[in-house]
DNA sequence: TCTGGGGTCCTAGGACCC
DNA sequence: TCTGGGGTCCTAGGACCC
């Protein structure tokens, strides 16, 4: 809390106790603002952003719904199918293609997600955000909070909170909610208080009675789960949380509870952190149907793969683990995962793995495949030097060291490729094929060189 | 609500090591 | 050998978030 000028050198203990003031920012439907910001004519018309419903689509969900399209009862992560009977298509409509009974009224506009747009706006948004604090975690493409302990002060938060929203208004063109409190936690739920373009500033004092009258599943980190445990345990809002004893709640819930238990009371002490290196990249698609037939999967899987398999060397990660997800009916998600010897950049590979690995589902019904990378390593520079190697992460030995399963029959396929590229020493600028089962374990450093 | 896509974190058992 | 304890890694699944 001290106004005086901060220290250089000041310590991590003593700044946890001080009061933060976070904000977080949260834009309103956000890709449903990015369409009427380039296409002016669809402000106040009900609107929906997803996919699978362009010709020859069948499957696809709804991404983002505007308000006005709320009001019939579409809603995000909505069947696009559903989303149609709900609010019918202005287009269809218009060429009279439409059920007789359905006035023009009750229907709406719907756009295909176009993210390269929507990841454009969205630069715009937080080269503000980056301008109004010292401290920005961007959570997704329209999302972030900000530490702006030291801009603002409590007695000015609105104004302050104010200031962002117009400038991203006049700046950019779109509306956002803002919150501001004292915790990450109760930010996130103030932003989300009076949406869309909502302000909620919660002062240190008034935390508690803030959160008491909200629903449990308000909390971040609630869903439908746990709602519904909390719930059979009687416990329906946070302040009902806030003032259970925690015991029972960490029995059921693990570390969780704690966490829950926590935030109902207002009590976070995450300090707003820039977001590091992604963790993992995947893509996946489902089939209108369920799949038996092998080939349409095996297509599918080789799709995918090299699709992360770019993904990743676009972004310079390599990875050391490579998995695939098959769902089949009715939603049973499997997941088979295979970690490498070494991190690699092998888009070849990762296509043989995933096909090893979904072997299995090879004849199953299928309605969904995916194709995963993690493990990830983000080269510091150009090359991974054997120096980066050796730092690796949590102390641990090094990743090469790692056992492959030895009945692994690609293992010799990996072994002649490595040997490929070894001579042919220009042909990559990234340490590739790894999957080693030398006995010893002893990488050589030609292997990554 | 009957199911799209891209992520994160947690848990739990087993392998393996010392 | 019938048997302790701690730690890490791997895999699979699950809940959750946007």
């Amino acid at each position: 809390m001290s106004d005086g000028p901060r220290l250089p050198g000041v310590d991590v203990e003593d700044e946890d106790d001080e009061d933060r003031i976070v904000c977080h920012v949260d834009a309103d439907c956000f890709y449903a603002s990015c369409e009427r910001l380039r296409e002016p004519d669809l402000r106040g018309e009900p609107l929906v952003v997803g996919m699978g419903y362009e010709p020859g689509e069948t499957i696809g969900a709804v991404a983002t719904a505007s308000y006005e399209a709320r009001e019939f009862g579409v809603e995000s992560a909505q069947a696009i199918s559903t989303a149609l009977e709900r609010l019918p298509r202005r287009a269809a409509y218009e060429s009279g293609d439409l059920e007789s009974d359905v006035a023009r009224e009750q229907t709406g506009h719907y756009r295909p997600v176009d993210m390269d747009y929507y990841e454009s706006v969205a630069a715009d948004v937080r080269e503000i955000l980056h301008d109004c604090a010292d401290v920005v975690r961007e959570v997704s493409i329209d999302e972030a909070y900000l530490d702006v302990t030291d801009r603002t002060a409590w007695q000015v938060a609105d104004g302050f909170a104010r200031h962002i929203k117009d400038r991203i208004r006049r700046e950019v063109g779109v509306t956002v909610s803002v919150g501001v409190a004292p915790t990450m936690s109760a930010a996130k739920i103030a932003s989300d208080f009076d949406k869309p373009d909502g302000l909620t500033v919660v002062r240190p004092g008034e935390l508690r009675e803030f959160l008491a009258p909200l629903a449990a599943d308000l909390l971040h980190g609630v869903g439908p789960v746990t709602a519904r445990e909390l719930r059979e345990m009687g416990l329906e809002t946070a302040g009902d949380v806030a003032a259970a004893d925690p015991e029972p709640l960490v029995e059921r819930f693990g570390e969780r509870g704690r966490e829950l238990y926590d935030r109902a009371r207002g009590e976070d002490d995450r300090r707003v952190q820039p977001k590091g290196d992604p963790k993992s990249f995947s893509r996946e698609s489902a089939f209108a149907d369920p799949v038996s037939e092998p080939e349409p999967k095996y297509e599918q899987i080789e799709t995918l793969a090299a699709a992360v398999a770019d993904r990743a060397r676009r972004e310079g990660a390599l990875y050391r683990t490579i998995g695939v997800k098959a769902v089949t009916p009715p939603y049973d998600v499997n997941t088979r995962e295979r970690s490498l010897s070494g991190p690699i950049d092998d888009p070849d590979l990762v296509d043989r793995v995933a096909r090893d690995l979904f072997a299995e589902f090879e004849t199953e019904p299928v309605r969904k495949v995916g194709v995963r990378v993690a493990n990830l390593e983000f080269a510091a520079a150009d090359q991974a030097s054997l120096a980066s190697w050796e730092r690796d992460d949590d102390g641990s030995e090094p990743a090469a060291e790692v056992e492959t399963d030895p009945t692994d029959e690609t293992g010799d396929e990996d072994r002649s490729r490595e040997t490929e590229s070894e001579s042919e020493p220009e042909s990559e600028s990234e340490p590739t094929a790894v999957l080693d089962d030398r006995p010893s374990g002893q990488t050589s450093l030609a292997d990554f060189s």
